[in-house]
DNA sequence: GTCTATATCCCGATAGAC
DNA sequence: GTCTATCGGGATATAGAC
């Protein structure tokens, strides 16, 4: 018989490379193995276990690079604002108005969902506690400053008027980023056009109906 | 000693009464519990085995009355439509413009994630593949109606654009409704009360730029 | 028919050895 | 830093008492 001993190929020769994550890039490992299991079960569906079990290290492994879970999570989440932070900061253009920037960014929000959607289901779908993790507060608002950067130009800098708009815009964006992934515009390709397109719409229209409301004084509340 | 055994009241006048749910409102008692349980821990934190302590039985006995743990919360879903309608329902004014009914009814949707959580939870955050539970689908239908009436009246029956208002209009409320949820509005009664009439604004403030959309002409996509 | 008892498997998490 | 071992809890399926 060869020297060869059960499944072992050839284990003599480098005591600490293929398959195995000695050296502090476990962390970095187990960060990128979530995200694509994330992709395939979604969150809900995600396990240290699995995780462990795909990069071929014991389900306690983890434990030495996060607290639990959603510690790993949470790093999954700060990632994905840097992602939809640059996302957002690609589509933006200079000789747009601020309204149609609203537009833009509104339908590359839900292109975010649906194109990151395991990044987009951590940030909205892992109940992450938010207060538990202060950088994750850090890290998504660079995000809710380029919605405020439009905004402003709009409103010309009544407070309570900025932050009426921008959790409008924010909210129909989401919505539709939600609805989305919910299977509401149906599924495929044209489905995200449609729902960004729509997205997009939503989003002028309610620009445009805040000046009209603005202008005909229908304001109440 | 007393004839008292143990810890056992008195256990033999009545062989089937108490803490016991021998003849068929288990079901009915699961699905109240159920509804219990998410309301304090959320869907992701319910698990058939807490329901059925509570109830003071085995981890086996849902399993008589339910396929498993998704086939509960469907029938909870279910439960949370028709609620759900009843509330959109009582909001009806005949002396409402169809406008003004859009913008309460989101303003509604947004109250009722919040006042029931638990329903809204099951809703949208237990994942249950609806493709696999024809009847929620079916649940789900009169609200959708309760949405179409006023957009039908608003947009004079062109199909497409009722399509497209139904779904921005609902896209609006439900961004709302999650985001109140996530705590973007704060916590407590006020947040509600900011998300709900936030909601109603913003619809209201949709419907009116696209007419005003409509009537310039600028249209396209 | 309804529930109990039981057994298997997966997951989260911790303690201690190497 | 990682592994072995282990505990507790939950999902799920089966066999059997009533």
């Amino acid at each position: 018989m060869s020297p060869t001993p059960s499944e072992e190929p050839a284990p003599p020769a480098e005591p600490d490379r293929r398959g195995r994550y000695h050296h502090g890039d476990l962390r970095s490992a187990l960060v990128d193995t979530a995200i694509e299991v994330i992709a395939e079960r979604g969150v809900r569906g995600f396990s240290l276990a699995e995780a462990s079990r795909r990069l071929g290290v014991t389900v306690a492994a983890p434990y030495r690079h996060f607290a639990d879970r959603d510690d790993l999570l949470a790093v999954v989440a700060i990632r994905a604002f840097g992602v939809f932070a640059a996302v957002l900061a690609g589509t933006l253009s200079e000789d747009a108005t601020p309204a149609e920037q609203l537009a833009a960014m509104a339908g590359v929000y839900v292109r975010f969902a649906a194109e990151h959607r395991a990044l987009f289901d951590v940030l909205f779908g892992a109940g992450l506690d938010k207060s538990k993790y202060p950088a994750l507060g850090r890290a998504a608002e660079p995000v809710l400053e380029m919605f405020l950067a439009p905004v402003r130009s709009l409103c010309g800098g009544a407070p309570e008027a900025v932050d009426d708009l921008v959790m409008a815009v924010s909210a129909t964006a989401h919505g539709h980023a939600a609805l989305l992934l919910d299977g509401a515009f149906g599924t495929g390709p044209e489905a995200v056009d449609a729902a960004e397109s729509r997205a997009a719409r939503a989003t002028a229209a309610l620009v445009a109906g805040r000046a009209a409301m603005r202008l005909h004084g229908t304001m109440d509340g």
